[in-house]
RNA sequence: GGCGGGGUAGCAAAGUGGUAAUGCACUGGUCUGCAAAACCGGUAUGCGCGGGUUCAAUUCCCGCCCCCGCCUCCA
């Protein structure tokens, strides 16, 4: 079966089919790692991990790129604040980054090239770019992209031309823009001179020192990995203008290709029904929220809980939700025994929920559906394969979700005198000394701790 | 103003031209000395507002209101 994706640039949903016949690539705009990636972030990242991993369960091999940020104006001005070498600086962010993925449980995508190691891949194709009159130089060494000089520029994010001349005849009005500024405010740097202010970070090119622009580092690594052609290109649904739309120009502009057949935008996550911002103090790291007690996994579930394209309202409640939907599929796994454990992972009776996910991604309608598969199934009424085939299905939805259930409550030490408490209480329950159980219960609570009863024992855990 | 995404129960969030999945919360029951835990149930006459089409609309059409994002370097 196919995966059905709604497409930015036609509008429609499509079937995704790997032009190559073999293996779907797509490319993924990366992070900038000047800081933490925020929960915002990682809902595209998580979004697109789904995207692969739903492709992957359906047999089709994936080539995924994704890239790193790590020259631009933010990474340059705070590495200078922070001291620090540019390289010195992005290496700690990516290793931040890089360990917050891992928790999320994102596969690693298969190529992660970085800006910086790139530059002689970017200074070839704005090469080819001014060789065919799409780029022009200025008087102080910058290069920048001739928006006019392709026709379709707009065509992603259905900008009129009135947009885009409205920043032409501000440029031409400006009494304030130095001698060097661009023929028009649309076009865009591909390459930016050397300033005093970039201090080390240069690089050499054919119009003298500088670094490259940033839109440009996403095609020329494209080009690199994937080739003129590819099947899918993925980000924010900020960056479907400028940066895509300019990524479009560039990329069809040097080459003989049409770039991206499919373009997948994520929307952005909300907080408390309000944008994310940090003056609003609901801009949230991983380590924020970890630091709150909620785990990674339970993060994920709420970062893919909303539909990728409509708008997702992230609050406490939706954690605490759901940690509880979390442990009502880890019971419910548990429930199965582990004599229903097999290595053969297909849908079975979460075949519904496996087609749902295979329509443009409806990840909460999967979740529901497998939900239902859960609530009509009662695990002790079933044979030894039907559970067999409960935890396969269970199991290949998870893994398709990247969802960990949470493993058993690990082995706790419990101290001493908790278990002689809980004991104690236990005896004068047998003795029917109802005050005394109740002052033990009492008691283990203060010390943050807990009685589950059954018919004839009973557990202590941890609160 | 232009473009795009939304407005569904207390919260979150699917879905459909024929009468509303799912998770949380709430609530009833079983169990319990009472609880907790666990298990089994219940809970939207209604899908932003007003019109229209239709035997039938939350779902299609028209108008309006509100929220979010983008409109030059923010996932």
């Amino acid at each position: 079966m196919a995966l059905i994706l709604h497409d930015t640039l036609t509008r429609e949903p499509r079937a995704l089919t790997p032009l190559d016949g073999k293996t779907l690539r797509f490319y993924c705009c990366g992070p900038t790692v000047y800081g933490p990636a925020h929960i915002g972030n990682f809902r595209t990242f998580v979004a697109q991990d789904v995207f692969r991993r739903t492709l992957e369960m359906g047999g089709l091999p994936t080539l995924h790129v994704r890239n790193l940020t790590d020259v631009d104006d933010k990474t340059i001005r705070d590495s200078q604040k922070a001291g620090q070498s540019l390289a010195d600086f992005t290496r700690y962010w990516t290793g931040k980054f890089h360990a917050d993925c891992t928790a999320l449980n994102l596969l690693p995508p298969h190529v992660e090239p970085s800006a910086v190691t790139h530059i002689p891949h970017q200074v070839r194709m704005i090469e080819t770019l001014v060789k065919r009159g799409h780029a022009y130089t200025t008087g102080d060494g910058s290069v920048y992209f001739k928006v006019s000089s392709f026709a379709d520029y707009g065509r992603l994010s259905h900008l009129e031309d009135r947009e885009l001349r409205l920043g032409a005849t501000v440029a031409s009005n400006a009494t304030d823009s130095d001698e060097y500024s661009k023929d028009s405010l649309a076009d865009f740097a591909l390459w930016k001179a050397r300033k005093p202010e970039d201090g080390e970070n240069f690089w050499p090119s054919p119009w003298g020192e500088g670094r490259p622009g940033w839109h440009l580092e996403c095609s020329a690594m494209a080009l690199e990995y994937l080739g003129e052609d590819f099947d899918v290109h993925s980000g924010g649904v900020d960056l479907i203008f400028p940066h895509h739309e300019n990524e479009i120009a560039q990329s069809c502009c040097a080459t003989h290709g049409k770039f991206a057949h499919h373009w997948f935008h994520v929307t952005h996550l909300m907080v408390d029904g309000g944008k994310m911002s940090k003056s609003l103090g609901n801009l949230y790291t991983l380590e924020d929220l970890q630091k709150r007690g909620y785990s990674p996994a339970e993060v994920r579930y709420v970062l893919i809980s909303g539909y990728y394209s409509a708008p997702l309202n992230f609050t406490f409640h939706s954690l605490d939700a759901a940690r509880q939907a979390l442990q009502k599929l880890a019971k419910f796994a548990k429930a199965l025994g582990d004599a229903a454990k097999n290595n053969t992972l297909i849908p079975g009776p979460f075949q519904e929920a496996w087609d749902t996910l295979n329509s443009d991604l409806n990840v909460p309608g999967a979740l529901g559906a497998i939900f239902a598969t859960i609530n009509k199934t009662k695990p002790s009424t079933l044979t030894a394969e039907q559970a067999q085939q409960a935890w396969s299905g269970l199991h290949f939805m998870l893994k398709a979700l990247g969802l960990n259930i949470p493993a058993e409550a690990e082995e706790v030490e419990i101290p001493a005198e908790i278990i002689a408490l809980a004991e104690a209480r236990w005896q004068a329950k047998l003795a029917k000394d109802w005050p005394a159980a109740d002052v033990a219960r009492k008691e283990l609570d203060a010390a943050g701790w807990v009685i589950k009863d059954s018919k004839d024992s009973y557990q202590v855990v941890k609160k």
